[in-house]
DNA sequence: CTGATTAAGGTGTCTTTGAAATTG
DNA sequence: ACAATTTCTTTGACACCTTAATCA
């Protein structure tokens, strides 16, 4: 029995047959092909013909049921790991916000404050205080001294803090982050509070965070509005972003340890100094020349393995993940600065270089000396719009509001003048970011559209043109309207308005056998694809179902009503959403319909869900009380049940045990 | 050589009113 | 015997996206 099904297999991957016609005369051909032993061929004479035909078909079956299994299972797998990969994110960012918005209020510890103050030169400390209205009425003279002034500040915390290499936060992909820590990994350093960042400025010494925190909290010491920036380093949601790790991944699945070490070239890497890091076997080691490597060497080496992703990136490239705001009072501005670099004002030095895995940029959220907190992605992403914004959960356009709602837990209650301006900032930065330069730059952009981009079920409408790309028109996004069929839109209770013509005609669907049926019977009659049209929200109106006239509920062709959404209920009526309700209504000679709520999928066919039903007003009362009514009877029937039986078991135990006594007694 | 195109394969969305067996 | 209820199983077509290879 175990050689036909053998050599089926064989035979089926020679030609992917899977009808049991064609087994009768692919099993002998592939016998010639294969070669086998005489022992099988022989097994093949003994038996009589049919039975090759007997066994492969419920093998052939039960192979395909599996295939279809398999793939069945691989989706909901799939499906329940991009669930976790996005609650993690969302998750991980979230705490990631909380701990800066914790460091945050440490920098504010006044001991800190005074500590540092101690340790800063006075002239520095008086180059602030000269910045006043009284000395210099001019504020376009007073926003330079300022920057001056902080730019000394910055220049001298550069030459006297000492940062070292790692311990600070660096992103992780997914599978990195799952990863139990090495011995080699890069361990954060630990902050417990202002105590241990006090002891870090007495030593001047820390990590890139650690040097930001402190930078940060002397800006507020010195009276100067400053605020923490973080970019959350959030595990990425993303398969893609995994993917494109490469080989790093594909070579940590087999030797997890040599992936620690990779990790460790990457994260050494990051300070150039640190070129005596650690090399697997397998990896080709990065150079570790000052040059940038901006395109990989895959051209060069054909193996997948063999190429390293390692880009070493000067200390100069590399973006720090926290750094500073403060804000010029005399031109009502927030500049930027990274006291890592020894840099003020340039904030496009601040989104990391594309090819540093350890940082990426999505969330970068500003924290006050308030604790009140707000995002400002926008200012250091410089296709925010075309690029950072994409890589949000919600993906692509269709944010689901999740981060704004994080945001919200921080953002400060009412609004100050400087909010005001950044947001004006904000919205020129939309417009002046300009149109993306590339093809793939304008599918999904939020503000541009080409007409290739848009959906089936989307119009541009009214055709304003804001521009051309490569002699394609470009739209923008505001003028993008999602369309629904009549019914669809009947299914969210609206109904399209009389008289209005559809703005788009698609090639009908037909899913469910029925209505495929019935699309053919119309092709062949017309001889033309049917088409479906489809409007807009604005040609619709609010459905209103006919009212109840005289208790007698509206129906629909199938003698229930829908109720997709609570305005289709008539007016006069009520819903009673509770199970078994038809039952009692039609005892009680209650006109009823049951309400459909939605629908459910099985084999093809769609099954309204029904869920309760819907009867007049009047009838209400009635209706619920012989309900409750009911209810109670059931119960009370399930509960004279269960005495019933718990008695009869008592029953049963005590004759057993007076048989026992019996028993023992006379023996 | 970058970026567009394309092909292939995988993923996501939309679809939208049974039949058979068993029980009371 | 008949009606009511439970169980059965979990689509399929196609648009759209991603990725890798190829092309300009």
């Amino acid at each position: 029995m175990e050689t036909p099904s053998s050599v089926r297999d064989m035979s089926e991957f020679a030609s992917s047959d899977e009808d049991g016609m064609d087994w009768e005369e692919v099993v002998p051909s592939s016998y010639g092909q294969d070669g086998n032993t005489g022992l099988q061929d022989t097994l093949e004479i003994d038996v009589p013909g049919q039975q090759p035909i007997e066994i492969t078909l419920p093998t052939a079956k039960s192979k395909e049921q599996a295939k279809k299994t398999q793939a069945r299972a691989r989706t909901l797998e799939w499906r329940a790991q991009q669930v976790v990969r996005l609650e993690s994110h969302k998750l991980h960012t979230v705490c990631l916000l909380s701990s800066a918005w914790i460091r945050n209020k440490w920098i504010n510890d006044p001991l800190l404050h005074a500590r540092l103050m101690s340790m800063t030169p006075m002239p520095i400390q008086n180059s602030f205080l000269m910045i006043h209205k009284k000395f210099q009425p001019d504020p376009v003279q007073r926003g330079r001294l300022f920057q001056a002034a902080v730019g000394r500040l910055t220049k001298w915390w550069h030459e006297n803090f000492e940062v070292h290499p790692n311990g600070h936060i660096t992103s992780k992909t997914f599978n990195e982050a799952l990863r139990e820590p090495q011995a080699d990994d890069n361990i954060r350093e630990p902050l417990r509070g202002p105590k241990s960042l006090m002891k870090h400025a007495l030593a001047w010494y820390g990590s890139r965070d650690t040097s930001a925190l402190l930078f940060t909290a002397l800006c507020r010491a010195l009276g100067v509005p400053a605020r923490l920036v973080v970019s959350l380093q959030s595990v990425p949601w993303r398969r893609s972003v995994e993917r494109t790790d490469g080989p790093d991944q594909s070579a940590s699945k087999k030797d997890p340890k040599g992936k620690g070490k990779a990790r460790a070239v990457e994260n050494g890497g990051q300070e150039s100094s640190a070129s005596d890091t650690l090399d697997t076997g397998k990896t080709k080691p990065a150079p570790k020349s000052v040059t940038k490597l901006k395109g990989s060497k895959r051209k060069s080496i054909k193996s997948r393995s063999a190429t390293p992703k390692h880009f070493s990136l000067t200390a100069e490239e590399i973006s720090p993940t926290m750094w500073t705001e403060v804000f010029s009072r005399a031109d009502m501005r927030w500049l930027p600065v990274d006291p890592i670099r020894n840099i003020v004002n340039q904030r496009q030095k601040l989104e990391p270089h594309p090819q540093d895995k350890a940082n990426r940029m999505v969330y970068v959220v500003a924290f006050e000396e308030d604790g009140f907190a707000r995002d400002v992605t926008f200012r250091y992403a410089k296709a925010f719009g075309g690029v950072t914004v994409k890589s949000r959960p919600g993906g692509k356009l269709r944010t689901d509001g999740w981060w704004e709602s994080v945001m919200s837990m921080v953002t400060r209650p009412y609004r100050l003048k400087r909010d005001d301006i950044e947001d004006e900032e904000f919205v020129i930065k939309q417009v002046t970011e300009g149109m993306p330069t590339s093809m793939t730059g304008f599918k999904d952009h939020p503000v541009y559209v080409l007409e290739r981009h848009i959906r089936q079920t989307e119009v541009i409408h009214p055709k304003r043109e804001v521009g051309k790309f490569r002699g394609e028109s470009v739209y923008h996004r505001s003028n993008v309207l999602a369309l629904k069929s009549s019914e669809n839109w009947m299914r969210v209770g609206r109904r399209v308005r009389e008289g209005h013509q559809p703005l788009k005609m698609v090639k009908a669907r037909a899913t469910t056998v029925h209505r495929r049926r019935a699309l053919e019977m119309a092709q062949a009659e017309t001889g033309e694809e049917s088409l479906q049209g489809l409007y807009s929200e604005a040609q619709t109106e609010l459905f209103i179902p006919d009212p109840v006239i005289d208790g007698k509920i509206p129906k629909n062709d199938f003698g229930n009503i829908d109720l997709y959404v609570p305005s289709m209920l008539p007016r006069g009526a009520v819903h009673v959403p509770h199970k078994g309700t038809a039952k009692i209504a039609r005892e009680l000679k209650i006109d009823y319909a049951e309400a459909v709520t939605g629908f459910e999928f099985r084999k093809g066919h769609g099954i309204p869900i029904l869920t309760g039903v819907v009867v007049a007003e009047e009838h209400e009362e009635l209706l619920l009380d012989a309900y409750w009514e009911s209810v109670h009877d059931a119960e009370e029937k399930e509960r004279l049940k269960r005495t019933e039986r718990v008695i009869q078991r008592w029953t049963k135990l005590i004759h057993g045990l007076r048989i026992r006594k019996r028993m023992q007694e006379q023996y």
